[in-house]
DNA sequence: GGGGCGTTTGAGCACTTCATCATATCGTCA
DNA sequence: TGACGATATGATGAAGTGCTCAAACGCCCC
């Protein structure tokens, strides 16, 4: 377990745990929402994502760790804010990549239908990273 | 588990499948060479990463399970390249958020040392996206 | 077509992650 | 100060992930 910030790890493993970092729909979520508000309470958040207070706070907390977000109490709440514009830019990147992903899965699954209608979609197994939107 | 590119899933948990896809060392590091490289073999993948082949090839697999690499089989070998050049792109824009979290965790660490000299780096804690380079 | 190289697949095991529930801390206001 | 709303933390069990080793598979060349 590293402990220290500036410890000497080569940038592919730190590449890897900044992805791991956002490797969760909540997490994903919630800075999203960060993305396009300037400050977000926690009870917003929860409003928000309908997901548990517990929940919610452990996620927050691995985001912090990672460096993703940043906290501030006011008062009885507590707002958090993305810690780098570059954040919301990573987020865009990885929406443009998948609307790519979708639509050239998506010509390929037409191109199969167009040669082989009698096949059920095929390659349909494992996770994918394709949606609609 | 969800089994057809198409079903209707929301966008965050999309993006977090995708990065969830990246969120591994040896993964990164195959699309850190791929980004430099428009073909690369299994066999020169295996001697660059100095990693054992079917360690190599189960994370091959998880990567085109996800629609970031494809593969192409020439002869006897095997080579992979990149899907789609964004998947570059999205790896220099992490690199680029390393940097500036890197940049003013460092920054932090001197004010820290500057104000309170005698406390051992503190906020050591939990896996960090930083380093060095 | 058999042997060898290159690549993939599968089973077992350790380890990590996540959701849930319970409990603790912090701040406000009466 | 005491109670309550807002967050955070800790423990537990279930599920997922990754590594190792073994075996299978596909292609090429003799």
């Amino acid at each position: 377990m590293e402990t220290f910030p500036g410890a000497h790890r080569p940038l592919y493993e730190v590449k890897a745990n900044l992805f791991k970092g956002m490797a969760h729909p909540v997490r994903v979520r919630v800075l999203e929402i960060l993305s396009a508000a300037p400050d977000v309470s926690v009870t917003d958040l929860i409003l928000d994502m309908n997901v548990e207070a517990s929940r919610l706070s452990q996620h927050l907390s691995v985001l912090k760790t990672h460096h993703l977000v940043v906290s501030e109490r006011r008062g009885s709440q507590v707002f958090y804010s993305l810690a780098y514009p570059r954040v919301a830019e990573l987020l865009a990147t990885a929406k443009m990549l998948l609307g790519e992903v979708l639509e050239s899965t998506q010509q390929q699954l037409l191109a199969s239908e167009w040669t082989a209608p009698q096949e059920p979609a095929a390659d349909t197994r494992g996770p994918s990273t394709i949606t609609r939107q």
